[in-house]
DNA sequence: TTCTTGACTTAGACAATGTCCAATGTAGGA
DNA sequence: TCCTACATTGGACATTGTCTAAGTCAAGAA
């Protein structure tokens, strides 16, 4: 973490008290948590900030490149600090928890030139979607 | 389209003015209206349909196999009467148009198996993002 | 054909998520 | 320490979607 405030730093990053707890929150943990959650965990810690101050570190963040933004579902968005190794999602379809995976093979070569459509693809998401092993045993 | 209302009359759906008009909308379209293009579609046929319904007869066509939700951004879901056919989706990240695209081979098959961490995994959506050519000749 | 009834539709309130703005506060350089 | 450009705040507003109570109507029954 100290990492990550170091790199923004870098880069001419005002480093305020709301920047570093909210960097704090998504620091380091493997869960995927949504703004309103980020929001609830910073407040524990400095019970004034603001929402909008919220929405506008993590949006500040994934434009960094340091945080990726995760839209599973139609609802929330999700904020995902694992921005620099590459990898894909396991989502449950019943609880919405989500995981991290590793493919086989770039999913890039799957999709042949004639299906490109003169498109310059440069990103490509796969979302796998099942039971967790929880969900599954309480069915 | 017929065969669309027919096979839903078969399987016991109301047939009513404002549920062909929805399906009528999305009936042979290559692109995928959000709600809301919907809604503004199925007005211009009949004017005094409400969002509620439009919402409700998506849902249904949903629940019922005939059209997929597509949710692509943390926008708008999109709806693709495109059900019956196994494919993914290409996306402008500037204006946001869809194509439908087909793959070679399974992408379930790139998830191994010490990957899956005990999930029934049941579906797999891939999302390819570029620039349209339309796009990319304007950048 | 007409009647009946339960499913469908409607308008609008409400909910969830996100964005914007003007006023105020403050990090960090001079 | 002082300045000032940038950051934060609270709240209004926007977008997308859901819910409900009351009215309407499709389709089977008679």
């Amino acid at each position: 973490m100290s990492d990550l405030l170091e790199r923004l730093r870098e880069r001419g990053w005002r480093l305020t008290a709301q920047r570093r707890v909210v960097a704090e929150v998504l620091d380091g943990v493997h869960v995927h948590y949504t703004a309103d959650e980020v929001h609830a965990r910073a407040t524990e810690r400095l019970p004034e900030i603001s929402r909008a101050t919220v929405y506008n570190t993590l949006g500040e963040l994934v434009s960094l490149g340091e945080v990726l933004e995760v839209s599973t579902d139609g609802r929330a968005k999700r904020y995902d600090p694992n921005a620099h190794h590459d990898h894909q999602h396991l989502v449950c379809s019943r609880c919405g928890t989500i995981r991290d995976v590793h493919l086989h093979g770039d999913p890039l070569s799957a999709l042949p030139e004639p299906e490109r459509y003169g498109f310059q693809v440069s990103e490509v998401t796969v979302t796998y979607r099942g039971l967790c092993p929880t969900c599954a045993a309480t069915s």
